[in-house]
DNA sequence: CATTTCTCTGTACGGCGTACAATAATGATA
DNA sequence: TATCATTATTGTACGCCGTACAGAGAAATG
């Protein structure tokens, strides 16, 4: 049972979840820093190493919270798989959007707690449901995280401090020497728009449609 | 013309060029700092400033480096046009995973340089080529770097600091609890691979092949 | 020559993560 | 109840980081 209501010492002051919590709303373009959360708190940064062994715990307990912020329970229900991993991913990207910063946490912790796990298992749920067999579908579900994530970050790097919009319009404006670069002068337009939602929709489809087309006999 | 060899002051010690190169051989999991680059060099920090703005402007140029580094040569030629694709798609891959902390880079500065730009024009007339108007070949291209480089940054968080070897030896030891999590526990020895280059590949062919599909009709 | 311009250095500031010892609060024990 | 064992929190410190600023010295210009 291990009740840990009747320990020595003095009361703790905060939790584990209390210091998630605020710093999920401390993203400025950088993970929020120990001391920074710390500060917030009104506490000395050494504090929070009572229960965080470091700052990458800190970051796995970000990366786990986002993930779940994007409500994993749209990947089950009755509507379509397509339209569930969909939702999921969108949902998600949005999330991490939202934040800046959030994305590149991704990329500096490994995705191992519990809501990855119920993630993952909801994906495969939904690509097996596909039609999938277990190893495609397991390939599948990676692709689409990695989609995703990859997705967000690039989006989140280019964005940098400015809007959509204006990067967007920033875009459209680059100066691009056709003689050069013929190709691409001639869709600047198309990828101006390269981190807006609908691009993120076009390759996840492209990418869903592929996962479930069966290898080509090369 | 700008002839900037009969500059007043003393001689130039480096380069912004040299700066970089040596840059380039200090990945070791983080991104080479300022001051770590200069001690190599032995020269104090702040004589980098001469070179470069900011550690930003380092950034954004070993990110050009590494785009360069993979070869961006391997997109033209007579091959088919998935086969250069795949081939500069696995070559980057390998010059990320090759230098701990490269991937990271990607997400932090914008791919502007003038690298960035060749690969680009390339990969859209890969996908001209295959058929595809240019509008969905800007997305297909933008596409394929964002898988890319979400791939190879997930691998290299998820790798850390151990081998690939090891890293899947891991994973199949993982203890799932097949009741909560039955799929995952049936596809373990898959997850286990999630972080080669064969799955690299399929989930590569598996957009490419959604790419060059035209969206169901809905 | 003196002047201008430029590179490089010394020094410093404010940030970071975190190690370590001391302090104070609490529950368990005698 | 008095003592002891345990624990949360703090003060202080170390070694990193990026970089701002003022000054010394070198080189080309007049």
């Amino acid at each position: 049972m291990e009740d840990e209501t009747a320990r020595r010492g003095p009361k703790r002051s905060l939790s584990a979840d209390q210091i998630v919590t605020v710093a999920m709303g401390m993203f400025d373009g950088e993970t929020p820093s120990i001391r920074g959360v710390a500060a917030r708190l009104n506490v000395r940064p050494n504090t929070l190493y009572t229960y965080l062994p470091d700052r990458a715990a800190l970051e796995r307990a970000l990366v786990d919270r986002l993930l779940a912020e994007a409500d994993p329970d749209v990947l089950v229900g009755r509507r379509g798989w397509r339209r569930r991993i969909e939702d999921y991913a969108v949902s998600l990207r949005e999330v991490l959007l939202e934040r800046r910063g959030a994305a590149a946490l991704f990329h500096a912790a490994p995705m191992d707690g519990p809501t990855a796990a119920i993630v993952g298992e909801r994906l495969l749920g939904a690509f097996v449901e596909a039609g999938l067999d277990p190893v495609s579908a397991s390939r599948a579900a990676y692709a689409v995280i990695v989609h995703v994530l990859g997705s967000a970050s690039l989006t989140a790097a280019d964005l940098g401090d400015t809007t959509e919009a204006a990067l967007i319009e920033a875009r459209r404006q680059a100066v691009i020497d056709p003689d050069a670069f013929p190709l691409t002068a001639a869709t600047l337009d198309t990828a101006a728009t390269w981190n807006t939602v609908d691009q993120f929709r076009w390759s996840l489809r492209a990418l869903l449609e592929g996962c479930v087309t069966p290898p080509r006999p090369s």
